[in-house]
DNA sequence: GCACTTATGGTCAACATGACCATAAGTTGA
DNA sequence: TCAACTTATGGTCATGTTGACCATAAGTGC
């Protein structure tokens, strides 16, 4: 659609256009910065948050970094418009996916129609990731798209509309969360130590967690499985893998029960 | 703006709208059901959540009840336009509003053109239900429209869209707020006994609540400020009056900072 | 075998919570 | 006047949770 000769006045007084927009993050350490994510979190290594931000290429805020995302088509669900803008920035699909805030703000498309954006946030693990199976070089470590990159959380640039906003929003909501319930989980893979667990807790919280507290919380949960396994390999005693008792679904289409 | 001889398939297929639409809750006395709130919830009495509804008098839904909103304009704020609809029906501002969730199933218009709904819950306390000076016999108990209407959140009819699930949403918000922050003072005046805030948990959350374990909770949040001052005429012992040490802003333009 | 490093298992005091008991201090009615 | 009644308010106590910290376990690398 093109709004042809309108003038700038009357684009604005359009009614307001709806979009969706996504802050995906994933766990990644700093020594592979250059390889991007989908290295798995070395233990020892201080992981930290990243995400991926588009490039725009059309005004406003053309040129500018911006928050994967786009309008709603009339037939497509709101989820469903945030999964298939982060497929085709990210080219994998996220492991979780919640609502987080809708903005509106009269100004935050500057001289363009006014445009509402209902705000995503997703998770990349480990295993969403990776390279799948038989798709060669189209993986991560060769984005093949200069239009798409990942950030990390701590040094974004400055992005376009209120986006820079949006991920502050969502960062703070991804800290309380992991806080009372279980999404740092799904930044691991199937099998995973208690030390992983915790570090994954330390990256997004960005204090340190006393190992032995953490571990008769995490275990008093109740949502963890011993598998049996242990690791090895490594200059210490062997660590115990354990298993998400997961009965929680990836993706929320419905409004999630009280999310205080 | 008409949509003319535009088709049932060619309207769905538009761009979807955006509106606002509010939950509002007021608490009010079993007994005064006849009377509207605005009567001051009277110890002893158990008190139950009450929400305004408006008729529809156009398609879609036409006839049935719904909560309060309308389409955003292209230069108001989204906080501005919950105001707005919620003073028109209500005739009285609230004395909280917070953003809800955003609804946007593809089918929840029916057939008129997709309607994209950012929901917002608000708090309406004695104070901001009595009659505002001057304004004589335009208060809630002569309520002047007769397509604006009180219910019971325990008894509402079938309501139009979804509004029936996201009065649902709204109460658990409602419920799991009152147990980690001070939504509740604003159900009540500037001054109050802790029985009175008690019983403004016990119907939100609908079940009892040890009257000693509440105060010394109440007591240790350090959010109330003795008066001084105390209650009497009623037929035992007087009770202290507080006040809340208020310093939270009652209306969020901008996303509050995490809300678990 | 020995040193080293993290995993794992416990202890302990401080604090929070829920169930309850006891007394305080008004009002009402004999 | 005074005793009965009713809710307010102040405590106790056992239980559970949390954070700080100590001790031992069990691999690896030399």
């Amino acid at each position: 659609m093109s709004y042809g000769t309108m003038s700038v006045s009357e684009r604005r007084m359009l009614p307001p256009a709806v979009a969706v927009s996504s802050v995906a993050f994933a766990l990644r350490p700093p020594e592979h910065a250059l390889l991007g994510p989908g290295t798995p979190v070395a233990a020892g290594a201080e992981a930290t948050l990243w995400l991926p931000l588009v490039r725009r290429m059309r005004p406003p805020f053309s040129g500018r970094w911006a928050l994967p995302g786009g309008p709603i088509p009339w037939d497509e669900t709101l989820v469903d418009t945030a999964l298939r803008t982060l497929r085709a920035a990210v080219l994998r699909d996220p492991g979780y996916l919640e609502q987080l805030y809708s903005f509106g703000a009269v100004e935050r498309s500057a001289d363009a129609q006014r445009l509402v954006t209902i705000a995503y946030w997703a998770l990349y693990g480990e295993q969403d990731l990776a390279s799948a199976e038989g798709e060669g070089d189209r993986d991560l470590r060769s984005e093949p798209d200069p239009n798409v990159a990942w950030f990390s959380a701590d040094a974004l640039p400055e992005l376009a509309f209120d986006h820079g906003e949006i991920v502050a929003y969502a960062l703070d909501r991804l800290r309380s969360k992991t806080e009372y319930s279980t999404v740092a989980y799904r930044f691991l893979g199937d099998r995973f130590t208690l030390a992983q667990l915790r570090e994954v807790r330390e990256a997004i919280l960005g204090e340190p967690v006393d190992p032995a507290n953490f571990r008769r919380q995490a275990l008093a949960q109740g949502h963890l499985v011993d598998t049996g396994e242990r690791t090895s390999g490594e200059r210490h005693r062997p660590a115990r893998l354990y298993r998400f008792k997961g009965t929680e679904q990836h993706h929320s289409a419905r409004a999630p029960r009280s999310t205080p």
